[in-house]
DNA sequence: CGCGGCATTGAGATGCGTCAAATGCGGTGG
DNA sequence: CCACCGCATTTGACGCATCTCAATGCCGCG
């Protein structure tokens, strides 16, 4: 009698068989039948950097699981002022259950792909299988948990320990090897604009922040993008804690 | 043949019977008889200002129905450096689920009045009606929603914007009417010294912006603490929308 | 080669923080 | 009832971190 159950077992679609989302996304919460169904709605799409996900005020009519790249969260004043209140990386679930209104638009940092379902498939889905929304449950509590960190972040950091609590989160996320090496190695997936409205700065600031860092030896940059950190500790000790 | 439902029926244990969490908070999702078993296991506590709800990084072992003033959630930098990442109002639920480690303090604001039970026999309902799982998430959202409005706030209002920003919070929250009338009154649940927390200011700025505001006559103060906003529209354009 | 978009660098302005003193208010005790 | 104390708040003077404005540099692309 064989027991096993392999994640990789041939009930799941084809599309799925690879798919992150089922390993630490929400698709993991779903049985081969729904996602079975939820794979003949969904589309996979690749956004360029730029693109728009979710529009502010628009109506949602979709959500999407991210399967590679950075997306940005972000809100904006009458007056242009924007700040990022958010980014979120693969494989995240992106969408705004139980309201058809964002508030907030989401927006490709990088080259994005996902995976996108429309909304009433999903929701259908949550109302009849307790682990999904489960799932969107602790999702959405990391996502606070990270809001309230970087609330900290804004309010009370000086802009050198912003730029390198940042270079901390962007490190963490794309390089998970960081965390155990004293070394990390990455492409910056926001442009300096993006990093000051994420930091509550301007461009100028960030750029100089960072030309400190470089100078004193804390990380490396080429090409404005490519960035090596030496030694994540001492990263650490700039980041406030 | 009765078929209605009275909210206020003799099944609800008589401790429920008048109370808000029944109507707003999550309590709402209960039946009858897990409602008699939770209050088999509540206490009614009575907060003074300063005490401690969940100590940081402390085994957190109970939830909290606020049933009666405001409590503030902050974070600390190593270096004694503090935000409020949050205020929660009646009949608001307190405690993070699926986690036993809380990275935040929650602490009384004013005093404060919480219906208390054990984290176990939460987590078993939890476990077994979906709709608390339900009403939890959609607390989660809305406070997910509130902390990424406030990050607007921390990151890209100025001194005078940020302290028009709270007097509008907690308005709207105190005063209900306001929303209608152009007039509100209430009392500030917070110190100048928390105000100042929450906004990612300094004490002697967030009485600068308050005398301001006084002197232009946006608002009175009376005993440092009573504050009647004479034309709510007048602070709104000051909040920066 | 020249152009446009991003990023860096510099010089000067300013909003907010820091430090210090004054004021006001509630409570306590004579 | 008044005098005094302690604490929260306000007010003032000054300094500095960050913003603003402007110039320069860098790189890819037509």
């Amino acid at each position: 009698m064989n027991l096993r159950q392999d994640i990789h077992n041939s009930d799941t679609p084809v599309v799925c068989q690879a798919c992150e989302a089922r390993h630490r996304g929400v698709c993991g919460a779903l049985e081969p039948h729904q996602l079975l169904t939820l794979s003949k709605h969904s589309t996979k799409l690749t956004l360029e950097p730029g693109m728009e996900l979710i529009g502010d005020s628009e109506k949602v009519d979709s959500y999407s699981n991210i399967l590679a790249g950075v997306v940005k969260l972000t809100k904006m004043l009458s007056d242009g002022r924007q700040q990022i209140v958010g980014l979120q990386f693969a494989p995240d679930f992106l969408g705004r259950p139980f309201r058809s209104e964002s508030s907030i638009n989401a927006e490709a940092a990088t080259e994005v792909l996902t995976c996108t379902f429309p909304k009433g498939v999903i929701d259908r889905m949550i109302r009849e299988s307790p682990g999904l929304e489960h799932k969107l449950l602790q999702q959405t509590l990391k996502e606070l948990d990270e809001a309230r960190e970087w609330m900290v972040t804004l309010g009370r950091k000086t802009a050198s320990e912003k730029v390198a609590s940042f270079l901390l989160l962007i490190a963490r996320n794309i390089d998970p090897a960081a965390a155990d090496h004293k070394q990390a190695t990455f492409d910056l997936p926001l442009t300096r604009a993006d990093i000051a409205d994420f930091l509550g700065l301007t461009i100028e600031t960030v750029s100089r922040q960072l030309t400190k860092l470089r100078i004193d030896g804390v990380i490396q940059i080429e090409n404005n993008r490519h960035v090596t950190v030496k030694d994540i500790n001492r990263l650490e000790r700039r980041s406030g804690i």
